[in-house]
DNA sequence: AATCTCAATATGTCTATACATAATGAGGCG
DNA sequence: CGCCTCATTATGTATAGACATATTGAGATT
């Protein structure tokens, strides 16, 4: 029969994850070096270190050089979130999708904002107020403000059909950004769009974007009081 | 002098993905082959290979065997949140931390947790309420329950000293979880904590936490009024 | 025109070997 | 005793070569 099938990196992977999840080695514990986990598997070093590579960019493990490889202390306790366009968001919930225009304003960036991009004195945006609904409820109230600076074609652009997030995405696809999570008490755009009192706890996402370090866009989204972001997988 | 010093796959990575971010090759495009990249590169297929793989685990690139690879459609807007224990956040903001156990008792499950667990009718519960401090200002109401089907150790517990968060790492280090993060208003248990009027809108996050597929632990942390969740680079 | 078969192809993985690099600990020296 | 030096060690990375596997497009068959 299959005398002993070739040995994958994923079968090192998981024997050795499953061992630690059965408390073989407890945390903190060292681990056999890569060497001896080749010879035990019948494999070669480079497959164990691939194995073993993965499992540390989990968050598993630590690995040192010269010191080897031990159980990490604390269990990895990270949440991956996907962050998804809101269109697809809805869509995703098979409810039909609208999107509004609400006001669009070309004004100098506030000081708070200029603080948050690092951008000059004067320096102009485009400020957008979005509405998205599913199947015609309210869903998220977008207030967006687009650096013109860094994208001046949005000057020219055309947000009654296509929503700025969408448009930006096609416009600079590649943008690092910084996430952050809150609750806020519903205010006098929110409160009458979601038809809550005001003050009304909302969840709020906001998001800096910046291209290098040329400031894109700011955003503020506000969902329905009902709203729960989920970790994905 | 270096004539050519070695390649190694960072700069292939590196390389790779400024060409992308430049636009030498749109959403969608289709790369040279690990073989043409290798020999542009002078290195062998293997490390142009490790260098993909990389970029296409962080979503920039799909890659599909004898299609090729393709620079992706959507860039990925995936966010990676760092759940840390409450006491490794405040004293990373060089906080004092304390923490106090305000009640404890042992109940049926809930209908609602029954649901969310997957526990049979009869289980029995530690319910656990917990302030968390950061220097002394109210920073996390924790409400917690335990599953003692799972984990009957934590009736011999003691939580004074040590929050149950940290005491159930240190019995069951390796789980999985659902996690939710929402608003809501201040209640009659957070309201006073905080002090703040009955309603005021707090960050609230949910953990739901399995060992295999036993149920181990449901928690409700709010967070004080203020508080942001942040990505985490 | 529709379907089926098969060879070509790009990525996926493994091996054996080699050298690079960081960290450690032992031994020598002041 | 404290400090420096250096060999040792485990991981990190590269290479050439090989085989595995999914997918596709072309050509053959219906």
């Amino acid at each position: 029969m299959t005398s002993a099938a070739r040995i994958r990196f994923r079968d090192v992977k998981s024997s050795v994850k499953s061992r630690i999840h059965a408390g073989d080695w407890g945390p903190g514990a060292l681990l056999p070096t890569e060497q001896a986990l080749a010879e035990e598997f019948g494999c070669a070093r480079a497959t164990v270190n691939r194995a073993l590579r993965e499992l540390a960019d989990e968050g598993l493990i630590d690995r040192k050089r010269r010191s080897g490889t031990r159980v990490a202390q604390a269990p990895p306790r990270q949440a991956k979130l996907q962050i998804d366009v809101v269109r697809h968001t809805i869509e995703s919930m098979n409810a039909g999708y609208r999107y509004a225009l609400l006001a669009r304003q070309t004004v100098p960036v506030p000081d708070w904002l200029r603080g948050l991009w690092g951008a000059p004195k004067g320096a102009m945006a485009l400020h957008l107020h979005c509405a998205h609904y599913a199947d015609n409820a309210p869903f998220q109230y977008e207030d967006r403000w687009i650096a013109l600076s860094t994208v001046p074609a949005a000057l020219r652009a055309n947000f009654d059909a296509v929503g700025p997030n969408e448009w930006l995405l096609r416009q600079v696809p590649y943008t690092t950004a910084d996430i952050s999570f809150m609750a806020a008490g519903a205010d006098g755009q929110t409160a009458p769009f979601f038809g809550v009192p005001s003050g009304h706890p909302l969840f709020r996402m906001e998001r800096v974007t910046w291209l290098k370090s040329a400031p894109v866009t700011f955003v503020r989204m506000t969902f329905h009081p009902d709203y729960r972001m989920q970790t994905h997988a």
